[in-house]
RNA sequence: GGGCAAGUGGCGGAAUUGGUAUACGCGCUAGUCUUAGGAACUAGUGCCGCAAGGCUUAAGAGUUCGAGUCUCUUCUUGCCCA
C-alpha cells in the first residue's frame, strides 16, 4: 500500500484554503452563524486543551459553512496578563516583546491544526487598537454610572501584590500565584455589576442552549436570597441592631442575636480585655466562608439584652460571634437553634434556650425536646402564636407583613454577588484612563486623548505598581483646566479584555469607535460559544454583564445575552508517572525507564506541575494534524474528559491511511457484474448514516459520529467486491469525504481531489440526504415471553397483530417454550415488539 | 458542610429516550502474508457452563406486559460553591 506523506499534505491544504478564504458577506440574517472558541492566552505555547476545544469548534463551523452558512470563525489573543511580567522579568524581554513572539509561535501552531479560522479578523487585547476602545468604553460605562470608586476591605496578594476578585480567590489562595490572601483596605475602581444582579439570575432561564449545569453555578454564585430586616432594640441602650434573616418565619424560636465583630455594636467593647482576646481568637480562622463554616463557632457574650419584637418581656442575649459575616446582610441575625444547624452549634455551646417552631408533617421529628440537631426540613408552624399551623411559605409571607405593618423592619433581597473590582496594581494590562486633580476629584480623560498608551519604559524588578514607580508617566494635565493632574496608575483586571472582545470581533478593524452597530447586530449574539468550563462563572457573567452595560449605553443595541449557546468542553488528561522517590516523570522519561521502578498513577489533567503534558506541535509532526484531530474527537463525549493513549493517536493515524487505501481502490476498481438492487440498498444504507450523522454534528455528539464514520468506511471496504457499479461507488465515496471533511480536512481533500479532480473550499457543500430512502421497509419484532426474549421476527413493516402472532408462534425457540404454557395475554406494539404472558 | 452530576465488558464508551444491552474504537486471542513486525488482512472476544441453557448495566426494592432508561433507599466516584 501507498504510504501517505502526511507533512506534504498538511501545508499543502493549509495552504491552499488561507488562500481561497471565505469572507464573511453579511446578509441573511437567518442563515448566519458565529462560531467562537475561547481565545487562548499567549503563554508561548499551545497545549491540547486548546486542541481539542478548536477541533470541536472547527468541525461545528466547518458543517455549518458546508451548509450554506454565513460564518464568522474568529481567532484573537488574551495577550494582557501577569505571565508576561514575570517572562520579561526573567529573560530581560519586555512583556510586550515577548508577547508578541508568542503570538508568532502559537499563531503557526494554531495554524498547522487546519482550521477554518478567518485569521483577517486576527485581536489581540493588548493591542493599543484594541486598549484603547476598552477604555472608551470604561468611560461611556463611567458616565452610565457603571463605573464606581470605593474603598472596600479587597483581597490583597502579597506575592503578586495585586487585589484580586473574589472569584479569583480559591480556597483562601490567590488563583495564579497560590500565596494566602491577605484582608486590606484600599480605594478601588468597581463595575457596578451588582446593579444587574437580578436581570443576570432570571435571565438564565433565557438561555435555553447552554448546560444547566453552568447555569446553576451561576445561579448559586449570585445567590438570591428572599428575606427581611428586622430591627430588634436594646433594652439598656435605646439602640437598635438591625438584623436580616431569610426565616422571619422562625421568630418566636429566636432565643439570642449575633453580630459580626466588625459590626458597629462590637466598637463598645473594643476595651474589653475578654473581647480583645475573642477578637484575636476569631480572627485566626481565616475569612473565607468556608474557614468560618469549619470552625468552632465562638462567641463574646455582650452582656446586652435585646427585646423579642412579637413575644412580650422575652429578653434574649445578644451575642459577637466569629461565624457572622459583616459583609452578608447586616452583619446581624437572630439565632433560632431548633432551624439552624449553626445557631444550634452555638446554642449547645452556650447553653442558650433551643425552641422548636417548625413541625415535620411526616415524620417525628422538630417536636421532641431533646434535639440532637437542627430541623431545616418542611413542616408546620408550631409555638409561634398567630403563625401556628402555617406552612413556611405562609408564615413568611405573615410574618413580613406584620412586621412592615408595625413598622420594625422590611422585606429585604439580598445577593451574594458582590461588585466586581477591577483595579490592578499591574504593569502589563489596559490603562485606567481616570485623572486625579489637585482639588480632590477624580475624572475621566477626554475621550481625544485615547489611548493612554503603556509606556515602553518600566521597571519590572522593583516591588509594588510599575506605573506608580515610573519617573514621569503619571504625571498629566487636565484637557479643560489645564491644570496639572496625576493618571490613575492601575490597570485594569484582564477578565476585562476578555469581556468584550466577542463584540470587537463583529469589525475588528474598525478605527474610531469600539465596534460598528450594524455588524453587532447582524452577527452577535455569538452562536456557539465552546471552552473550558472553569470559565463558567468568571468569565461568562462578565461577559453577560457588558453585554448588558454595552446595551444601555447604546440604544441600537438591542443584545442582552452574548451567548446564545455554550458548550464547556472536557479536559485532556494523560496517565501520571513516580519514581521510586515520588518525583513525577514525564511520559518520554517512563519510555526508557525501567517499569518496576515507576509507579503509574490515574489519569490526571494534563499539567506541567505533574509532568504528564503531551506536546500538540511534535504530535503533529508525527502523525500529522487529521490524525490529532480524529482522536481528539473519538471516543469520548466531547464534555466529557478525554485520556490521551499513543494507541488511541496510533489507531487515528492508522485510520487515515486506511482512508486513503480504500479512496485508491476505488480508483483503481473495475466494474463487473451490477446488481440495481445491491446498489439502491448500498445507497440508502449511505443515506441513513448521513442523515444520522449530520444530526450527531448538531448534537455535539461528535464521539458517536466518529463510530459511525467508522462503520461508513466498513460499509464502503465490503462494498468494493459487490455489484455495484465504480461510478455509484466513486460517487458516495464523494459524499463521504464530504461528511468526513469538518473532523479530518486535509486527508478528505486530497481524496477528493483523487476521485473529482478538484480542489474545494471551505463552501463545498454538505450532501442532501434522500427522505424517501430513509424509510424502513423491513423490521425486526422482537418476540418476548413473559418478557424475555425468546425470537426475533424479520418481516415487512406495518404487519397488523393477528399475522405477526401467528409469524411469531412458529418460530422453533418461541413454540418450544409455549409448550404446555397457556397465552393470558398479548403484547403487540407494532413494527417492535410482540410479547406473550403465560401463566 | 451544602449543591449538582454520574456509576454499563479488561479499558474509552454506544443504546432511536420505556421495547434486540454491550454499537464503534482500544486491548487481547488465533490464523494468513512476510527475512522481520510495534505493518496489513481474516476470524473471535460481557460473564458462568462441555453443552442445552442461565446470568448481566454499582447494590437493593418498586412501577410496568417489558427498566441501562422512570420512582425510592443505600453505597461509590467526580465536579462546583465554599
Amino acid at each position: 500500500m501507498e504510504q501517505i506523506d502526511i507533512q506534504k499534505i498538511d501545508k499543502k491544504w493549509q495552504k491552499f484554503w488561507s488562500e481561497k478564504k471565505v469572507n464573511p458577506k453579511n446578509k441573511n440574517k437567518d442563515k448566519k452563524f458565529y462560531c467562537l472558541e475561547m481565545f487562548p492566552y499567549p503563554s508561548g505555547k499551545i497545549h491540547m486543551g486548546h486542541v481539542r476545544n478548536y477541533a470541536i469548534g472547527d468541525v461545528l463551523a466547518r458543517y455549518k459553512f458546508m451548509n450554506g452558512f454565513d460564518v464568522l470563525h474568529p481567532m484573537g489573543w488574551d495577550s494582557f496578563g501577569m505571565p508576561a511580567e514575570n517572562a520579561a522579568r526573567e529573560n530581560k524581554l519586555s512583556p510586550k516583546e515577548w508577547t508578541k513572539s508568542n503570538i508568532a509561535i502559537m499563531k503557526r501552531q494554531l495554524q498547522s491544526l487546519g482550521l477554518s479560522i478567518d485569521w483577517n479578523l486576527e485581536i489581540s487585547t493588548c493591542d493599543e487598537e484594541y486598549y484603547k476602545h476598552q477604555q472608551e468604553l470604561f468611560i461611556d460605562f463611567y458616565n452610565k454610572g457603571l463605573v464606581i470608586r470605593k474603598e472596600t476591605y479587597v483581597n490583597w496578594d502579597p506575592v503578586d501584590e495585586t487585589v484580586l476578585a473574589n472569584e479569583q480567590v480559591i480556597n483562601g489562595r490567590g488563583w495564579r500565584s497560590n500565596a494566602i490572601v491577605e484582608r486590606k483596605k484600599l480605594s478601588q475602581w468597581f463595575f457596578n455589576i451588582s446593579k444587574f444582579s437580578n436581570e443576570l439570575l432570571e435571565d438564565l432561564d433565557k438561555l435555553t442552549e447552554w448546560p444547566e449545569k453552568v447555569k446553576l453555578m451561576q445561579k448559586n454564585w449570585i445567590g438570591k436570597s428572599v428575606g427581611c430586616e428586622i430591627d430588634f432594640e436594646i433594652n439598656e441602650s435605646k439602640e437598635k441592631v438591625k438584623i436580616f434573616t431569610t426565616r422571619p418565619d422562625t421568630i418566636f424560636g429566636a432565643t439570642f442575636l449575633a453580630v459580626s465583630v466588625d459590626h458597629p455594636l462590637s466598637k463598645n467593647f473594643e476595651k474589653d480585655k475578654d473581647f480583645i482576646e475573642f477578637k484575636k481568637k476569631s480572627s485566626q480562622v481565616g475569612t473565607t466562608e468556608e474557614a468560618i463554616a469549619n470552625a468552632e463557632k465562638i462567641g463574646f457574650d455582650t452582656n446586652l439584652r435585646a427585646k423579642h419584637p412579637f413575644i412580650k418581656n422575652k429578653k434574649i442575649p445578644i451575642f459577637v460571634a466569629n461565624f457572622i459575616l459583616m459583609d452578608y446582610g447586616t452583619g446581624a441575625i437572630f439565632g433560632c437553634p431548633a432551624h439552624d444547624q449553626r445557631d444550634f452549634d452555638f446554642a449547645t455551646k452556650y447553653k442558650i434556650e433551643i425552641l422548636p417552631v417548625v413541625k415535620s408533617e411526616t415524620e417525628n421529628k422538630g417536636s421532641s425536646k431533646k434535639m440532637k440537631q437542627a430541623y431545616t426540613g418542611d413542616g408546620k408552624i408550631i409555638n409561634s402564636e398567630f403563625l401556628n399551623n402555617l406552612k413556611i411559605e405562609e408564615a413568611k409571607k405573615r410574618i413580613v407583613d406584620e412586621i412592615e405593618r408595625q413598622k420594625i423592619g422590611k422585606k429585604k433581597i439580598s445577593y451574594r454577588l458582590k461588585d466586581w473590582g477591577i483595579s490592578r496594581q499591574r504593569y502589563w494590562g489596559c490603562p485606567i484612563p481616570m485623572i486625579y486633580l489637585k482639588n480632590g476629584k477624580v475624572i475621566p480623560v477626554e475621550k481625544s486623548e485615547l489611548p493612554i498608551k503603556l509606556p515602553d519604559n518600566v521597571d519590572l524588578n522593583s516591588k509594588g505598581n510599575p506605573l506608580e514607580n515610573h519617573p514621569t508617566w503619571k504625571k498629566t494635565k487636565c484637557k479643560k483646566t489645564g491644570e496639572s493632574a496625576t493618571r490613575e496608575t492601575d490597570t485594569l483586571d484582564t477578565f476585562v479584555d476578555s469581556s468584550w472582545y466577542f463584540i470587537r470581533f463583529c469589525s475588528p478593524k474598525l478605527k474610531d469607535e469600539p465596534f460598528d452597530k450594524k455588524a453587532v447586530s447582524y452577527w452577535m449574539p455569538v452562536d456557539q460559544y465552546i471552552g473550558g468550563v472553569e470559565h463558567a462563572i468568571l468569565h461568562l457573567l462578565y461577559s453577560r454583564f457588558f453585554m448588558r452595560a454595552i446595551k444601555l449605553n447604546d440604544d441600537e443595541i438591542k443584545i442582552k445575552e452574548p451567548f446564545k449557546g455554550l458548550f464547556t468542553q472536557g479536559m485532556v488528561c494523560h496517565e501520571t508517572y513516580r519514581d521510586s522517590s515520588g518525583n513525577w516523570i514525564s511520559p518520554d522519561e517512563f519510555k526508557n525507564i525501567e517499569k518496576s521502578k515507576v509507579t503509574v498513577g490515574p489519569p490526571e489533567a494534563m499539567s506541567k506541575s505533574k509532568k504528564n503534558v503531551i506536546d500538540p506541535e511534535s504530535m503533529i509532526k508525527i502523525y500529522g494534524a487529521d490524525a490529532i484531530r480524529w482522536f481528539m474527537l473519538s471516543d469520548s463525549p466531547p464534555d466529557r474528559d478525554i485520556q490521551w493513549s499513543n494507541e488511541g493517536v496510533s489507531g487515528a493515524h492508522k485510520f487515515i491511511q486506511r482512508l486513503w487505501n480504500i479512496n485508491k481502490k476505488i480508483l483503481e476498481r473495475k466494474d463487473t457484474k451490477i446488481s440495481k438492487e445491491d446498489e439502491l440498498i448500498f445507497i440508502s444504507k449511505f443515506n441513513k448514516y448521513l442523515f444520522k450523522i449530520s444530526n450527531l454534528i448538531e448534537k455535539f455528539q461528535l464521539n458517536v459520529a466518529v463510530a459511525n464514520f467508522y462503520e461508513l468506511t466498513h460499509l464502503m471496504n465490503e462494498s468494493i467486491s459487490k455489484k455495484i457499479s465504480t461510478k455509484c461507488l466513486k460517487e458516495t465515496q464523494g459524499k463521504i469525504m464530504r461528511i468526513m471533511m469538518p473532523f479530518v480536512p486535509h486527508i478528505t481533500s486530497e481524496c477528493l481531489l483523487e476521485l473529482e479532480g478538484k480542489n474545494f473550499n471551505l463552501k463545498i457543500n454538505w450532501p442532501k440526504v434522500d427522505t424517501s430512502l430513509l424509510e424502513e421497509k423491513d423490521v425486526t419484532i422482537v418476540i418476548q415471553i413473559n418478557g424475555k426474549k425468546r425470537g426475533l421476527l424479520s418481516t415487512k413493516k406495518d404487519i397488523e397483530e393477528k399475522a405477526i402472532i401467528t409469524m411469531a408462534k412458529n418460530i422453533e425457540n418461541v413454540r418450544k417454550n409455549l409448550i404446555n404454557k397457556k397465552i393470558i395475554k398479548n403484547i403487540f406494539v407494532k413494527n417492535k415488539v410482540v410479547n406473550f404472558i403465560v401463566s
